[in-house]
DNA sequence: TTGTAAGCGTTATCAC
DNA sequence: GTGATAACGCTTACAA
């Protein structure tokens, strides 16, 4: 016998398998005694209840389906890390899925997941959140996004994000602050709303601190250091390169420090870099990066948290939304005297 | 009506329900139009196949339990996405679950995916491969370890393994042949399978090279930049500090970096370093990381696909040895001619 | 080519 | 307290 299951302990125990059903769940109504001896019985034969057995009655699965365009990717797998902790801790399992950032991907994921019955679907930093909308309807599994592009009015959709705009107003007034007038702007060009909310927050405090936005002074990377590099160099090689940039995430940051090294040139002396999310190894840059701190875990836990309610029967839609925290660290400092007017 | 059935299409088509059930596989044994019609039907009715049900019978899930101390790990996440690729190509899901390095969690773990009737489990970088093997016997899903501890007359246990004596060897013999002769190791405090096989490595490299072993240059991290950086600390303390230094891990090194230049030492004039992974960022330190690469993506890869050949019956024991290469970069140079005996 | 019946391993609903 | 019996949604004989 491969699996023993109640039938089988059943047997040995001379009861019906509905009541070693009851007493492995510790129900109150089966007499002690034979409780007991069908409890020792079934840890003799080694018995593991069969979650999907059980699953297809109940109708419910104890497991959460992540979407995440790549686990490799240190910022999501923190969140996801995140996510676990909550979901191990309450009996869920977390089934994970990457979507490459590809859409079509993304919704054959999404189906599968339902085909899976999850009992809700967690989606991190999608660039396509409203392609879930349909398929939501369908499948009807509680959807929460992180990070996630939505649109106010979809009632089912529950979210915790980042508050990207003012973040990066953080982030920019400190530059500021510190005197830069050429500040650029690394982006991704996969256009995520991250992206596009942070570039928006940029240009909101060029504004306001009454300084042109210079079209030049924006490039596109691909949200890793390879990208940020390249970006980097184009904007190096301008006539006027900026004297400071702040980065859409951590990673471009990375990359555009190893560019400026490359070209000779020195953080902050030459040129300030800003990044966003404080990954583990902005603590650990030469120089030490400034950055904005995104709560990752606790994105991932609330994500999880909201999830959790949502299953107890709670339905408010929920938009949670966490702040960011500028960390200064060494990346930046005043402009240059020799290049530009002078700060302070 | 929450979920369509089989039984309502059967219904709406006015067939039997095995018969939906054959046309939705595309059995040959089913009538063209009204296979047709059905799957028009099903489509139209938002039909989704319940793996659960179908589950239970089949007796399999597709789906393959991974665990790991914690995904947010950079190395082990590559590799995670190693095994997502191959997994997700060929139909089945990945259910993860963090043991966080603790062996009472890990087995419960265990238990779990066994619960769940996974098809089969991976388990990357643990402290306590050997702790499966009772549980393994129960189960009888197939185990497939990556860098992790097993002794090698276990029969059903499966592996991929980086090599890490060899690997270690060869990162010494690059320290040795530019002329060190101080050289230490930083190691993981955990006791990881993979530590004690580089630090063997080390010492055969000594002895190899005639150098003496020397205890006082040996410190242990944790495996993490923190833990690194105070190991590192303590060896610079010494009266005689190393003029090479060998790390367990990119992590570890990354740490080191940090403690050497705060101490206003420079990399690799006072100082050369190792590393061992070759994790991103090792192309973005400042200097750039030596290291010893594991091809962490494919060894997930071929984790998973050792999986699938156990699932289509091979059973021969599979123990998948991939060599690590030396990737030299700028954070190592001969030794300071000030302080040692020249070089080369 | 299709339908009937049985079964996968549980839980739920009744009786007794 | 406990045991029949049905049900969850599918697949797989076996019959027709």
């Amino acid at each position: 016998m491969s699996q023993v299951s109640i039938k089988d302990i059943a047997r040995a125990a001379n009861v019906s398998h509905p009541t070693v059903s009851r007493a492995l769940r510790n129900s109150p109504l089966v007499n002690r005694e034979t409780a007991d001896r069908i409890r020792q019985i079934a840890i003799r034969m080694g018995y593991r209840p069969s979650a999907v057995a059980r699953s297809l009655v109940t109708r419910k699965t104890n497991t959460i389906g992540v979407v995440v365009t790549t686990i490799a990717d240190p910022f999501i797998a923190e969140v996801v890390s995140g996510i676990e902790e909550i979901a191990n801790e309450r009996g869920y399992s977390v089934v994970l899925s990457n979507s490459n950032a590809d859409a079509d991907r993304e919704v054959k994921v999404v189906h599968s997941f339902h085909e899976r019955r999850v009992d809700g679907i967690i989606v991190t930093a999608s660039r396509v959140g409203a392609l879930y909308l349909p398929l939501l309807s369908q499948s009807k599994s509680p959807i929460v996004l992180i990070n996630n592009q939505h649109t106010d009015d979809d009632d089912f959709v529950h979210s915790v994000m980042i508050d990207n705009v003012e973040s990066s107003r953080a982030a920019m007034q400190h530059l500021i602050e510190l005197g830069h007038k050429r500040i650029g702007y690394i982006g991704d060009a996969a256009g995520f709303q991250s992206d596009t909310e942070r570039f928006a927050g940029y240009r909101q405090s060029l504004a306001l601190a009454a300084l042109p936005f210079l079209p030049e002074l924006v490039a596109h990377g691909d949200g890793k250091p390879e990208g940020g590099a390249r970006a980097m160099e184009k904007l190096l090689a301008l006539a006027d390169p900026p004297t400071a940039i702040f980065c859409y995430n951590d990673m471009s940051a990375l990359g555009a420090l190893g560019a400026i090294h490359t070209r000779g040139l020195k953080v902050p002396g030459d040129v300030s870099v800003v990044g966003f999310d404080d990954l583990f190894f902005a603590s650990f840059t030469r120089p030490l990066l400034t950055t904005i701190r995104q709560p990752k875990r606790r994105m991932g836990r609330l994500a999880m948290e909201t999830m959790l309610k949502l299953f107890s029967g709670e339905n408010s839609r929920t938009a949670i939304r966490v702040n960011g925290e500028l960390i200064v660290r060494e990346s930046t400092a005043p402009p240059n005297a020799v290049r530009g007017a002078s700060a302070t």
